[in-house]
DNA sequence: AAGATTTGACCAGC
DNA sequence: GCTGGTCAAATCTT
């Protein structure tokens, strides 16, 4: 295919190269003028006055090369947008790995001991709404967090929607919290009515750290068991049914889960009914992959670029009308 | 019309 | 009584 042709991540990693390369140059240029500044102190201070100059155009490289890799940036990520017809592509996989070395954090696997939902929940609509009795009884005695990550939020585009895991959530809640900045959403899976599935999660962005969300799951999918499961994406790995529930329990911590293969296996699942345009489960896995793959490619070009390691967005929000 | 989000109220646990 | 989790009516989106 046309997209084959691009080899994006190698274009990519290229124009990074250089970037880094231009800043760096700029940087000893940058270095190299104020010693020389420096020596030349005693001279009129109208030389003084030609530093910023100077300056801009030691970095006049660098900006252009910003300009170029931010156009090949935009290009990416509209091919990334479109690999959601593609075929699983292992460089891409590779290249989100790498990026990711510092993505995902699993900080905690609790007890798998799911709770047995025997009350009217995944019957919940057996609620009688008219009537004025008190509602049922809800324990949460015996539900525990499965697992608790750290999910980078994207930089570019709706940085308020919480990253894509990969399966369809629908949002029934949200709640401040008590010495929280930031409120938390609470979701249950989409098939929940259909097929009792008990998987939930809140999402919280952290407070020191906004770009960041705190994701808590709870339950399990039953849903992937069904012929409605998010598991018919075409990929290259051993299996054509892989997700997260399919990998070793060790194996998250190594494979993060924003990028994990699951975030592919709905791709193209179309928008289906409801408000998809501010849902979790709204915009396509891939076009997280290119906010998150754009914001790591920020993050490397601050860091290389200086300490500052604010999280500011860099790039122009080029995909925000698509 | 169906399904999703929003949001105030309700409920359970501590 | 306080706090967090959930419900459900209202509203929005497609």
């Amino acid at each position: 295919m046309a997209n084959q042709q691009l080899q994006p991540p190698h274009m990519l990693c290229l124009s990074i190269d250089e970037v880094m390369k231009a800043f760096n140059g700029a940087k000893e240029k940058l270095l190299m003028m104020m010693v020389s500044s420096q020596q030349q102190d005693h001279q009129s201070i109208t030389t003084s006055s030609h530093v910023p100059m100077l300056m801009m155009s030691a970095t006049h490289d660098a900006m252009q090369q910003y300009a170029t890799t931010t156009s090949t940036l935009s290009r990416y990520e509209d091919h990334l947008f479109q690999m959601q017809q593609l075929p699983f592509n292992a460089d891409i996989q590779q290249l989100r790995y790498y990026n990711n070395s510092s993505g995902t954090l699993k900080i905690g696997e609790g007890d798998v001991d799911r709770s047995v939902r025997s009350k009217s929940e995944g019957n919940v609509h057996g609620i009688n709404k008219a009537s004025s009795s008190p509602r049922p009884k809800k324990s949460r005695k015996n539900e525990s967090v499965k697992e608790t990550m750290m999910v980078p939020a994207p930089l570019v585009g709706n940085t308020e929607i919480p990253p894509d895991d990969g399966f369809t959530w629908r949002k029934y809640g949200q709640k401040e919290i008590l010495g929280s900045k930031y409120p938390r959403s609470y979701y249950r899976c989409t098939h929940q009515k259909l097929y009792g599935c008990p998987a939930k999660k809140q999402v919280q962005r952290l407070d020191h750290n906004p770009n960041m969300f705190e994701v808590k799951l709870r339950g399990e999918h039953t849903c992937h068991m069904s012929s409605t499961a998010p598991s018919s994406f075409p990929i290259t790995q051993s299996s054509n049914t892989f997700s997260p529930h399919h990998l070793p329990a060790s194996s998250t911590t190594s494979l993060p889960g924003w990028l994990s293969s699951a975030n592919l296996n709905t791709l193209g699942g179309g928008g289906g009914a409801g408000a998809g345009g501010s849902s979790s489960s709204g915009p396509s896995a891939s076009k997280y992959d290119a906010d998150y793959l754009v914001a790591d490619l920020a993050d490397a070009m601050f860091n290389s670029g200086s300490s500052n390691n604010s999280m500011e967005p860099f790039f122009p929000s080029s995909k925000e009308d698509k």
